[in-house]
DNA sequence: ACAGTATATGCCCGATACGGCATATGCGCA
DNA sequence: TGCGCATATGCCGTATCGGGCATATACTGT
């Protein structure tokens, strides 16, 4: 199946370069990777503007400093989008104010 | 997991300098709950705007009919925040438009 | 009432994200 | 330079999620 394809696209080291519709990748993997990028960067601000550490956010959302630091670096897809909003909300966002950070 | 946060908590001293506590903890839960709900809607609003039944619209994000009917009743757990993105990217929505969903 | 279709629910099992932990790497400062 | 703190990366056992499939319930038109 797709899933199956773009892992090993991936794994392969495929560039990515400009066109990236050819091979069956379609934009809503690259649209779902902007909005993880989106949420990461909004989570990374939100912790420096607060003045805390990494492991300070995640004793407040209940998970670890690593996973934090994984989803402050949206690089790898080894956290979903569910524990990036877990941590923006404990953080003090709000659900208008994740839609401004998806939106910008 | 929220039983477990809570246990944890408790486990843990909580750390002065920031605002949460237990009552925090169970709004960034009832945001996130908010947020599926919000999502589940749009995809159904977008959905039946197209005329698409659910089987024609797993297809077209790579899943399964089953998924998208737990997808649209957010209401049980075991559809992740991921998938719905996804499936509503796939139904034609952008990240601002899923923000507008958001915010809604 | 019936058939056909659409939606909802449940189980199995492989895939993977999680927490826990250890360990790097980076970064500032005495 | 070396020490301490913050951040990043890797591995492992486990919990959860997703696809495949079957099936139940609901809806619609005839």
């Amino acid at each position: 199946m797709d899933n199956a394809k773009k892992r090993k696209l991936e794994a392969a080291g495929w560039k990515v370069g400009t066109a990236q519709n050819f091979l069956g990748m379609d934009d809503t993997e690259a649209a779902l990777v902007a909005i993880r990028v989106s949420l990461a960067a909004s989570i990374r601000a939100r912790r420096k503007a607060a003045g805390l550490t990494q492991a300070e956010v995640a004793k407040m959302a209940s998970t670890t400093q690593a996973r934090v630091a994984k989803a402050e670096n949206a690089s790898q897809q080894g956290v979903s989008l569910d524990l990036a909003m877990r941590v923006l909300l404990s953080l003090g966002a709000n659900a208008e104010k994740i839609a401004k950070a998806l939106a910008a």
